[in-house]
DNA sequence: AAGTTTACCAACCGCATATAT
DNA sequence: TATATATGCGGTTGGTAAACT
């Protein structure tokens, strides 16, 4: 739709940082802090497009990140958030110090949504897989796809159902629509977790459908798998 | 030991939204 | 108010180490 590129690509690296680039970006942002993500690489001197800086600082270099392993809790909370919130990852990183958005992403799509699917629940809608089946056709399609997309570690997981296991699930064409479609909440309180998510003055309306119907109480995170 | 498959994670891409002009 | 630009977000891809055959 013709919108420019944010940076010119000619003159960008591209791929992993060297140690070089991250020190550079560090130096300059504990010097001059955060922001203005399109000029920090020139002022820098790095060969990089804002966006890849932003994305640098904020999946690796911020100071307080936690790294290493999820916790059993943090598993939970984030099951829990996603039942509510869906695939808001930045929502829900909010809600884990020191967890990023694309770090939970990627946490989720290798480990948590096979969790859920070994347990039989949709990891998409939080429903016992076999709700799926009494559903409409098109819908019981659907949520067959949404659980293994067709690129990727979850083709990956595709791939191992059809060649393992009995059962071949995917028909791996076509995108799924975005399960996080239709309103945020405003506030919920998930897992003893009290969310302000609140986007507009709050209100005391009742939260997605999914919480109305007291989802949010279900036994997730009682089972630890791994 | 070599080749293949799987799992993981960093990074990129394109779109949506917010903000400035 | 309309348009342009910057930033943020979510989906996807690619590289690589580990596990398996």
């Amino acid at each position: 739709m013709g919108r420019s590129p944010c940076c010119e690509k000619a003159h960008t690296n591209k791929g992993a940082w060297t140690k070089e680039e991250d020190q550079r970006l560090v130096a300059y942002i504990k010097a001059h802090g955060e922001g203005c993500w399109r000029s920090l690489p020139k002022a820098a001197g790095l060969l990089r497009c804002g966006k890849s800086c932003r994305l640098r600082w904020i999946n690796y270099l911020r100071p307080d990140l936690k790294r290493g392993n999820f916790t059993q809790e943090e598993d939970d909370v984030i099951i829990k958030l996603h039942q509510v919130l869906g695939n808001k990852w930045s929502l829900i990183a909010a809600q884990l110090p020191g967890r990023t958005d694309n770090e939970i992403k990627n946490y989720w799509n290798t480990h948590i949504k096979r969790k859920l699917i070994a347990r039989g629940i949709d990891p998409r809608t939080h429903q016992p897989a076999s709700a799926a089946a009494v559903a409409p056709a098109a819908a019981a399609a659907a949520a067959a796809q949404s659980s293994f997309r067709h690129h990727g570690d979850d083709e990956a997981v595709a791939r191992r159902s059809c060649s393992r296991d009995s059962g071949c699930i995917a028909a791996h064409s076509s995108d799924d629509d975005d399960s996080t479609s239709g309103s945020l909440p405003h506030q919920h309180a998930v897992g003893g977790i009290d969310l302000n998510l609140s986007l507009s003055p709050p209100t005391s309306q009742p939260s997605s459908p999914a919480a109305a119907k007291g989802v949010v109480a279900s036994g997730y995170g009682q089972g630890s798998e791994s």
